[in-house]
DNA sequence: CCTTAGATCTCGCGT
DNA sequence: ACGCGAGGTCTAAGG
């Protein structure tokens, strides 16, 4: 894990750890006052004032303030950094294409630089997605509804794939919604855009529609109502019952 | 900008900096080999790797690993840390309530560990957004439609706020939906339900719906015609004449 | 606190 | 490439 580093740095030698990163393709930090330009999707503007700067080998780039958990600027992955020297200012510069976007950051002084090698091949292991939800109910029908029958996940509609498409005891079409936590009128309108869907493919055929999620607000609850569409209770974790 | 660093320091001294960091409201910036556990909205195990940790002063915490935008783990704002020394490990925990979360990071070796003191007053300024989209509509409302007449926006129905609500030449209620950048089906969806909800509390008036954006998908043209919508191409910043 | 919707959303998966 | 939807989304604004 070798890091070089350079406390309170002449921005000359800023550069030359910074084209030696980018060459050796190493993550790199920076610390220091800076302004920053953006232009691409949007634009900004920012100010000088102290920041991190973190410029990763597969061409993302972020800049943290003190505060909140999302960078105040960034790239993208894939972005083409660059950097050079202007008088007494040290210019980073990042540039990506399709869509084209450039960030520009202008350091008057840096008071930290550093060069790191991450080796880090392990993956990360997540529970309680939408997918483990959607097991669950593959697993044991039943807790949807007794007597339903998943016949397709992510079959597709004109509107859109369905999670979960089905029938009830009865043979009656069902689309199935799954959220992994509590949800709005958003995945209200998702739900019946696949419903209407459905029954545009089979006029005159009546099918149901069933939202599954730990709970539904209180608007999405009526626009459920309004549309004739169901909710079942369910959350991707089976509940611990010790 | 006072940056005091360590580098290959014992955890011990990972530990008193990590302390005194915490004590002084400094941003804390850690690189070495750890595991990492999560447990709240969802949980994760990460097996060890080399990260760098990233401590806020306001209780924010970040691991990025050397590439993706999104850290791999994470606690939001309002957080608390902690350290401990736990033989020759060195553990970093992070707790959050409502909702309850947990992230614990445990540290085998530490390459580099520092203190930042960032001084930063300035905010962002940024165009390009659907704001501006709106004020574009709302300086010359005959951009959307000749004769068209903006009577508010954020207009609350039963479905949730329309972005601008009016009428047209003919006096027909309008509800606009604006996107700063090119629309799926979501967004007919959500334009869909708004003009429902105009229509349950108006039985038997036509009330239009207009989506703005800069395009659309063809599965949401599609869409917008299956529902009677309309569409008109706009974007945020006026188009370069030059 | 909760709800609602935007975001330079990011990300993965599919066509 | 583009389309589409999930996300521990995050974040701001409003009730």
């Amino acid at each position: 894990m070798p890091v070089s580093s350079l406390t309170d740095p002449a921005l000359e030698d800023v550069r030359d750890l910074l084209d030696t990163g980018f060459e050796h393709g190493e993550m790199i930090t920076l610390v220091g006052r800076c302004a920053i330009d953006y232009d691409g999707r949007a634009s900004s503007h920012l100010p000088p004032g102290e920041r991190l700067v973190i410029c990763k080998p597969d061409g993302t780039l972020l800049v943290h303030r003190d505060e909140q958990r999302k960078p105040v600027n960034w790239q993208p992955p894939g972005s083409t950094h660059s950097v050079c020297l202007d008088d007494d200012r040290l210019i980073v510069e990042s540039v990506r294409s399709s869509p084209h976007e450039e960030l520009e950051i202008t350091f008057k002084t840096v008071a930290q630089a550093s060069r790191l090698e991450l080796d880090d091949m392990s993956e990360l292991a997540l529970e309680g997605s939408e997918e483990d939800l959607r097991q669950r109910i593959l697993a044991d029908p039943d807790i949807l509804e007794t007597g339903f029958n998943a016949m397709a996940t992510e079959r597709e509609t004109s509107a859109g794939p369905i999670d979960i498409y089905g029938q009830d005891a009865d043979g009656t079409p069902i689309a199935v919604e799954l959220k992994r936590r509590r949800v709005g009128p958003d995945a209200v309108g998702q739900l019946n855009r696949y419903v209407e869907a459905l029954e545009r493919n089979r006029p005159g055929k009546s099918v149901r529609g069933i939202l599954v999620a730990p709970s539904v607000t209180e608007r999405a609850t009526e626009l459920l109502a309004s549309e004739g569409l169901e909710f079942v209770s369910l959350t991707p974790e089976q509940a611990d019952t010790s």
